[in-house]
DNA sequence: ACGATTTGACCGAC
DNA sequence: GTCGGTCAAATCGT
């Protein structure tokens, strides 16, 4: 292996390293109690975040197949890629896939569509996408969507999505990412505003772009937490966002790694909401966003999502352990051989 | 008129 | 030949 894999090395070594050290401090505010609840999270979600980054890149060097935690939106996290598919309910596409197609980095997520309080919410990634097929798949009870970035000729995205809704539950959608995005189309303002007129498609996917205040204002709405096997867990407590919540907003997700840095509380802000004109709002998490591919920072694809409470089984739960297990010690040895 | 969706046709992989 | 993925003309919605 030559030095790209020394740079990932190093590179996760650092990510690792940084969480470390933001663990530690959030280790010290919280004894000392001299923070925030919002500071301790912004703290938390950087150690996540730093998390992330490395596990991605420990993906990424493993094989040109990566599954980033896909946050899909409003309804969800993304499965985690380590995790077993304890659902078992979903077929492994992302390798189909990374078979039959060129080494495009390639995720699945599933996205539950609640439908509490009567609305229908729908898995918002907060990317605009544009479907272009749909096909009737073999042994499948509904047909496959395909979309693609709508911004693929104007920005040369090429990313794209495909989506099909569960044989065993009809709420839940499993959706497969493939490619990164580099419209950059989250990046806050920016966001085509367009209006999407399909809401009715009950779509897993509608995508209008959201601010990042209401991003957290929906996201602390009612937070819910789906983990793997979509276990719903109300977040609420050890989350504290400012301001009201709208029950409406849900968001169901299970992460990969961890989900949950909020962008806007990372300092770099990834709107991946979209106002939902419908009234409901989503909160997203792009996929796309890691560093690992390129462009966009680590926190890009952290985004948000921060479900993960204390409450929770999720898998910040259990980086909160391993954290606690080393104790925050930064001399942890990262390079020592296995420790991978 | 323009952009998004639908849907049958086409193509490559197996 | 079958199947999954994409293309593109027709259609729809604004």
């Amino acid at each position: 292996m030559g030095s790209s894999f020394e740079f990932e090395k190093s590179t996760i070594v650092n990510e690792l390293i940084q969480g470390m050290e933001v663990a530690r401090q959030l280790k010290f505010h919280l004894s000392s109690s001299s923070t925030s609840p919002e500071n301790q999270l912004t703290m938390l979600q950087k150690i996540l975040s730093s998390y992330d980054t490395a596990l991605l890149l420990l993906n990424w060097s493993d094989s040109s197949v990566v599954q980033p935690q896909a946050v899909p939106a409003m309804v969800n996290l993304p499965e985690s890629p380590i995790s077993t598919n304890e659902s078992g309910d979903f077929k492994d596409h992302h390798q189909d896939v990374s078979k039959k197609r060129k080494a495009l980095p390639t995720w699945k997520d599933h996205v539950k569509i609640c439908s509490d309080n009567g609305m229908e919410n729908s898995g918002d990634d907060g990317y605009s996408w544009r479907k272009y097929g749909q096909k009737d798949i073999l042994g499948a009870k509904h047909p496959r969507s395909y979309y693609r970035c709508t911004y693929k000729k104007t920005r040369t995205c090429h990313a794209s999505k495909q989506v099909q809704r569960s044989d065993n539950d009809p709420a839940i959608f499993e959706i497969t990412y493939k490619g990164k995005h580099t419209c950059l189309q989250a990046s806050n303002s920016v966001l085509p505003a367009t209006p999407k007129k399909k809401e009715q498609k009950h779509s897993h996917d509608h995508h209008q772009q959201q601010q990042p205040n209401e991003m957290l204002i929906n996201f602390r709405a009612n937070l819910r937490v789906k983990t793997e096997d979509f276990r719903v867990v109300e977040a609420s407590d050890s989350f504290s966002f400012p301001s009201g919540i709208d029950s409406n907003s849900q968001i169901s997700s299970y992460s990969p790694y961890s989900q949950l840095v909020d962008e806007d509380l990372m300092g770099t802000f990834s709107p991946f909401i979209s106002p939902d004109t419908t009234g409901s709002s989503y909160f997203s998490v792009s996929p796309y966003q890691m560093n690992s591919f390129g462009q966009l920072s680590g926190s890009d694809y952290t985004e948000i999502m921060s479900a993960n409470t204390s409450t929770t089984n999720s898998p910040i739960l259990d980086l909160d352990f391993q954290i606690d297990e080393v104790d925050l010690d930064s001399n942890f040895p990262f390079d020592t051989p296995g420790f991978f």
